[in-house]
DNA sequence: CTGAGATCCTGGGGGC
DNA sequence: TGCCCCCAGGATCTCA
């Protein structure tokens, strides 16, 4: 499933591609993936790429227009540019170019969802501080943090908090700065909320340098799989022994998702 | 504000 | 081998 590193990839990918490209309409075979507080998707008709960014996990698609299409992929969402006059399998809505092609949003689960925005994307999405910018620093986070009895994990996963944090870095980032996920966020230490901080920086930047994680069946916008599930330290690995201290990692379920830590390393 | 639980979907894995 | 059942998973909404 696609977290920030997977949309940063897939971003990319599409700004090099759909930029400058003029959109026709927007043809739409499954209408619940449009938003139901999306501004009216057939006015993209005549509108311009004027480029492709992230906000959280949204795949933000800017507009001449001043506006932005954001997408979520959930699970198994994907965006793919083709000419085929087929529609591709599982195809639920598409943004046709003047010209050829079109922008295909396929999704076999239908939980993925497109929005049309005037404005603030980020406002509009509700997402929080982005873990990679500038002004997430030790202060921001601290304040985060503080006094939060909810466990550090399910924090890290607060999109309204924290924006494109997924499970996968979650527990990575948990991992490499020794923490254990059910820890109360206002209970970490200094010198833990330091460790996690840069824990998560890193693996969220090495993961982007990669091309992002292929768990399940993701693939960035040309088609290609991500690298950095072969770095993966804990995410799936329940049962199998702690790369650093051979003891067996646990699965647990933590707001009604699978998360993974081992028993000794995280305190 | 906070947490718990339901909801949306379907491919694929587990169980028999 | 074949078939049925049921679960995973992110965001959002309702309810306590």
């Amino acid at each position: 499933m696609p977290e920030l590193p997977e949309v940063e990839t897939i971003a990319r990918g599409l700004s090099a591609v759909i930029t400058g490209r003029r959109i026709a309409r927007v043809d739409v075979s499954w209408q619940r993936t449009i938003d139901a507080r999306s501004e009216p998707i057939q006015t993209l008709g005549g509108d311009t790429v004027a480029g492709v960014g992230r906000v959280g996990k949204f795949v933000a698609i800017e507009l001449a227009s001043g506006r932005t299409l954001a997408i979520h992929l959930r699970m198994t969402g994907r965006l793919i540019v083709t000419d085929s006059p087929e529609p591709l399998a599982h195809e639920r809505a598409a943004l046709a170019f003047v010209g050829s092609g079109r922008l295909a949003f396929c999704d076999a689960r239908k939980f993925g969802r497109l929005r049309l925005i005037e404005g603030d994307p980020g406002a509009a999405l509700r997402v929080g501080i982005d873990p990679l910018s500038a002004a997430f620093d030790e202060t921001a986070f601290a304040a985060l943090l503080a006094r939060r009895t909810t466990p550090i994990k399910v924090l890290l996963l607060d999109q309204r908090r924290i924006g494109g944090v997924g499970n996968i870095y979650a527990c990575e980032a948990l991992y490499r700065a020794r923490v254990r996920p059910t820890r109360r966020s206002g209970r970490l230490t200094r010198l833990q909320r330091r460790e996690l901080l840069g824990a998560l920086q890193k693996v969220l930047k090495r993961a982007i340098e990669m091309r992002g994680s292929s768990v399940d069946d993701y693939v960035d916008a040309e088609g290609l799989q991500g690298e950095f599930q072969n770095q993966l330290t804990v995410y799936g690995r329940a049962g199998l022994p702690c790369r650093r201290c051979r003891t067996p990692i646990k699965r647990i379920v933590l707001a009604q998702r699978g998360t993974f830590y081992c028993p000794v390393c995280q305190q």
